[in-house]
DNA sequence: TTGAAAGCGCTAACAG
DNA sequence: CTGTTAGCGCTTTCAA
């Protein structure tokens, strides 16, 4: 079908000049309504679309977003969640023109190597913007050369307020609802974000002073019977948790199990989060509430946020509010059932 | 640091035309060695990285190529794994001068829709090829919307022999291994895929004459008390299956649970493998063994077809053989006990 | 409000 | 083997 349509065929089946065009296709308030009116119905006539390349070269804006991301180790098997960042984003970039572009950086690779890979990129396709993903954002040489080189540089934490803690999260959410025994169990994969989350909850719960976390805190085992075992040493006492976090979705599955098995009500019992969330915590009986990580929705608020500072080069544009992380509620939350 | 430095800037540094620093980079062969050595000092004395813009409008080659894919939608919760395809997809192309694009296609998306979201990304980038990413490598309308528009196509299969069926792999494997009650329980999630892995086993053991499948084939439930108590009721019976598939690797983690509190050796007593790779069947006790899922590679394998293709435009190239699915054995497997 | 001219950085033709 | 001449499709800058 249309093959090679150039602004000059647009201008021709339009009766104008390509300036006329160009100046349609820039949102060109130095238009008048006819010649405007023309010039759209030959584009959607001849199904024109400009080419980027040729608006990179003579614009001096390649429309192009680096999307910066720490490519998976065979270790670091830290689901960084691509499936859904890279449509969530690309579908923010798509109405403004832009595009999104892979750059996946070697983990631990050395400050010297990733400049360098950055300044081949960047020399490359000179991108107007680049997002700095998880846990890249606290890679400050990789900032400095992008930054170095004129490129601007957002994250997914924006302008507002700071991300939230998602063991926090989740053990304000009990405290709220009157729980105080509230056992967290960590998840066996990447250890610093089991760190983080461990700490998010200690903190919450230091702040209610609940004692729990002294009692109550263990590490996920990959042997489902050692999962098992925690959860029954846990519940079979009459001192025993009113509510448990998991950071792995099997955890919580197992120790619903385990409840269910003790003839402990969940949950009237017993209430359960896990940090994360799996189709089959929303199928089990009962469902199991989880955070819901908005990662991919931050994701596209960042490059919304870019391209915006990117086309209003001065106006003092006010960020939207950074979405929160959210609870995902099922039945597994009930008040606590007693103080105890 | 290095901010717009052109073929000019290299061809005066070295002290010969722009041309004969195209034609370095272009590894055209009429270059005298000197010339080409002073080019060569000259582009990496000035970091010089050519424009992919200006190479497009130029050359008439965009050396973008298309990642189509499928963006998951909610329920759609089948991981297409993009977080390892992508890295390994980039890397294949890098050292071509190739870059990937993202292309998501809205599931079930009428073909009248993708394709004229096709036809709008391929005049705006003109991509020298596209990559039609599983399940979309069956779609006839998104294959046609790239052809007609002149996009040759790549899929994961190659040219080569079609892709092995996991389950049926999985059971082979087995089979090889002298056992013939072999059971089968398949994932809650992607009806699809499953179905497909279930024929596969199906087959496999049909070949063999083994009437396994009419009694050991379950399906997984996300409750997993419901999957502990099917694993009793096949190993509680003195007939019972001396080899079990899981589609998760969640189930394979329970039925090897359940088989260690009836007191039954794994794997002496039953082998074990899922059809999903997770960390944590590598740090069970025994570890379970898993089929790997070559995907990434087959992507990197699938851009390198591409690029080649595109660069020798005539040769009679041969591709190299597609990787095929293979075993991760790990002690969860053993010969069959005994003939039954 | 419009058009004409001049490139952006590179490669494809040609000459030498 | 090397340099020269034209553009690629668009936006910018300047005139009209």
């Amino acid at each position: 079908m249309g093959k090679g349509i150039t602004i000059e065929d647009v201008a021709s089946a339009a009766g104008v000049s390509r300036q006329t065009v160009s100046r349609v296709m820039n949102q060109s308030p130095r238009v008048s309504p006819e010649a405007r009116t023309r010039v759209e119905q030959a584009i959607a006539a001849l199904g024109y679309v400009p080419s980027l390349a040729a608006r990179s070269m003579a614009g001096g804006r390649s429309r192009l977003l680096l999307a910066v991301f720490e490519s998976p180790s065979p270790e670091t098997q830290a689901t960084l969640g691509l499936d859904r960042l890279l449509p969530a984003g690309t579908l923010a970039c798509s109405p403004h023109g832009y595009r999104l572009l892979l750059e996946p950086i070697a983990p631990e690779s050395a400050p010297a190597a990733s400049d360098a890979q950055l300044a081949a990129t960047i020399g490359a396709v000179q991108p107007d913007g680049a997002i700095l993903l998880p846990p890249l954002d606290s890679r400050a040489d990789l900032r400095a050369a992008l930054e170095s080189r004129k490129v601007p540089v957002q994250t997914l934490h924006g302008t507002g307020a700071p991300v939230e803690n998602p063991g926090e999260a989740a053990a304000q959410h009990l405290l709220d609802r009157g729980h105080r025994q509230i056992g967290f169990i960590t998840g066996p994969s990447d250890p610093g974000h089991a760190e983080y989350c461990l700490a998010g909850y200690r903190s919450a719960l230091a702040r209610k002073g609940s004692r729990a976390h002294r009692h109550f805190v263990a590490e996920d085992r990959p042997d489902l019977g050692d999962v098992l075992d925690l959860a029954r040493a846990w519940l079979v006492p009459t001192i025993r948790p009113t509510a448990i976090i998991t950071m792995r979705s099997e955890a919580a599955l197992a120790v619903l199990h385990v409840a269910q098995a003790l003839k402990l009500a969940v949950p009237r019992d017993l209430s359960l989060i896990a940090l994360e969330d799996d189709p089959a915590l929303a199928r089990s009986h009962p469902p199991v509430a989880a955070l819901h990580d908005p990662a991919p929705d931050r994701f596209a608020a960042a490059c919304t946020r870019m391209i915006t500072a990117l086309e209003n080069r001065d106006a003092p544009r006010s960020d939207p509010p950074v979405s929160a992380i959210t609870l995902t509620e099922r039945a597994s939350l009930a008040r606590a059932p007693r103080a105890i």
